[in-house]
DNA sequence: CTGAAAGCGCTAACAC
DNA sequence: GTGTTAGCGCTTTCAG
């Protein structure tokens, strides 16, 4: 593990070869005559010959690695010093039914992390992942530019400026966020169109007199895309029948859902649908809906956003729109080998296509039949 | 994006200093004067620069990065090619409860690269992740060891002959497997205290006179250890209240145990406890006893190992225990780092502790009251 | 504090 | 087929 490691030098010598040979050997097994390519791959193995990666892409230009860069979520930070315990106890403990189960931005990253892992494998590449870290991000996003041929960065963490100083050594691609016409390649997911689909639905399902739709406070292009998709919904139908709207804005969150949905009960003003622009929400409605008896779906339809696990299990099942995260990853390498194999192309912009995923809490009648 | 890139010589002759005092701004600032700093600052800034991680790692012999490598699991291997979807149109789809939510090695794998990840982040590394493929595995590995200062490797996915090839250049640490004692640092779950616990809990839940203990086919080295921890708990017991024990082998799969389960029931010959080598099986017995009306766990215990997402949700939940697949990943980097300081430290084993989550399977009292 | 110069290990012409 | 020889872009003594 010590020793200084081997180099062409020291296997071409042992073969008695040249350099030139051994990389020959290595790159282009063909061009070499059979018993000399034995004999090279013989003192590679004698030797524990492992080729730099550096130098390699130093002299070549080209690394075969793409990267892959997010920014530190609160979830990663939280996280503390690992200490090994060597105790060797098993804690035996009550695991209770999870009320609450939190979707973090991490779980979400995971799903794109392997799509991104799986793509790259298909291309014969190796996967780079960087996580900023607060202050430092943009030198860690620097540093990681400079090792490999190709960049994929979740839109937003980090700033356009630094952005344009990367893409003028290696191409970049931009993960998710809202639509943006410029110099980059773009993989999204489309919200509208989405949420569209989602609001068509809970419209067709039975006649809606009156919808609530719950928005988050801050107004990220992901909650703005949303939300025109959802007014998009209702202008296309006749005034006639075109339900009538309130709006809400609320943390994204399942707790302050939750209140919001308990004071729409006691107030007795409760609408014929709820939909949220995020199931974490839309949990927190069919909570308090649930304590105060308002049945779900007969009473009222509740329909959430993003497709995350919790919502698979609640009771009702919550329909939903379900992000195609594993896709992000994967259209993210893939338009970084398109771009790497033609670098002139224009810039690529991808929408992903959503899918509705309809469950008992849209679905009034039996139950859907198990199949 | 197309044009050269910036190099030290560009920002040292626009900054008018030389490559060397570029150099030094960027690794040691302190070491420059202030205004001589800022202007060569103002040039990286001007031309884009960005380092070159090759040249780098080339010259100052290491490379920030710490690798892991892992095979390619089916689930990889079944994916197929990606082709953008760009017709927009937006699938709305009935989505029935998913009864059989089967964990397949991708999901493990996940857990160990977040922890990894994390780690790599906490201690200022980048990660570079390479998945194997087939045949080229070996040229693979050995790649992405080029590449690294040390890598972390799932065990069993590299034979050892290139496992002390690689580690002649970098430190290597094996994750999970069997206990082994060579050269090679290793970290590693504690299947046989795990199932030790898991069985004491069983055993010390109420009377039990017939156990089941179900094993896999292909006796891996994880279901030999579990099967010693459940016979050490067998064998701690008084003969007088030691359990009759009957064992069988099963696919790991919830499939083959369902049919297990259901002959038992039919059979009328139902032991007072069942524990399965995995969680998979457990649930399959569960789907067994739940067509044939057996009540779990009344009438008899349901135990599990592993811990995957399905065992939460299943009627009953099902007992089981826990792997900390996270902290597999944050040990192997962990593990890494502290080799990379310390070259000459003794070879590192970490058996991470288990936990034994107990849940309504193996609980015949009342609910667990919620917390 | 700054510059000059010697590599780091490999690839890719270009000769032979 | 195989060897020779320039670099690839950066870090790091060693002078000054």
């Amino acid at each position: 593990m010590g020793a200084k490691a081997t180099t062409v030098y020291d296997v071409a010598e042992h073969a008695g070869v040249s350099i030139a040979t051994v990389s020959r050997v290595l790159r282009r097994p063909g061009d070499v005559r059979d018993s000399t390519r034995e004999r090279v791959l013989a003192s590679v193995k004698a030797l524990g010959y492992v080729p730099s990666a550096s130098a390699r892409g130093l002299a070549a230009r080209r690394t075969g690695v793409v990267g892959l860069f997010f920014p530190d979520f609160d979830a990663m930070r939280e996280t503390t010093a690992f200490v090994p315990d060597r105790s060797g106890a098993v804690p035996v403990v009550a695991d209770p039914p999870a009320e609450d189960a939190t979707g973090s931005d991490l779980l979400y990253f995971d799903e794109v992390l392997r799509g991104a892992e799986i793509e790259a494998w298909r291309n014969g590449l190796v996967l780079l992942v960087g996580v900023g870290r607060g202050e430092d991000s943009l030198s860690i996003v620097s540093d990681i530019a400079g090792r490999v041929d190709g960049l994929a960065v979740l839109a937003g963490s980090v700033p356009d400026e630094m952005l344009e100083h990367i893409a003028r050594r290696i191409p970049v691609v931009l993960i998710a966020g809202p639509r943006r016409d410029d110099e980059f390649d773009h993989v999204s997911v489309d919200n509208r169109a989405g949420m569209r689909a989602l609001a068509d639905h809970v419209f067709d399902t039975r006649e809606i007199d009156g919808v609530l739709y719950v928005r988050g406070v801050a107004s990220t292009p992901d909650d703005a895309e949303r939300f025109d998709g959802f007014s998009e919904a209702l202008s296309a139908r006749a005034v006639a029948d075109r339900p009538g709207l309130s709006v809400v804005s609320a943390e994204f969150s399942r707790e302050r859902a939750r209140v919001i949905g308990s004071s729409l009960a006691s107030s007795g003003h409760i609408p014929d649908a709820v939909i949220c622009a995020n199931d974490q929400m839309a949990l927190g409605i069919l909570d308090a809906f649930r304590d105060h008896g308002v049945d779900v779906p007969r009473r009222v339809l509740v329909a959430g956003f993003d497709g995350i696990d919790a919502g698979r299990h609640s009771e009702p099942r919550l329909t939903t729109v379900e992000q195609p995260m594993e896709d992000l990853g994967r259209a993210a390498v893939h338009v970084l080998t398109q771009r790497l194999a033609n670098p002139s192309q224009p810039p690529v912009t991808l929408r992903l296509p959503v899918k509705v995923l309809v469950r008992e809490s849209t679905t009034p009648g039996p139950p859907t039949p198990r199949g």
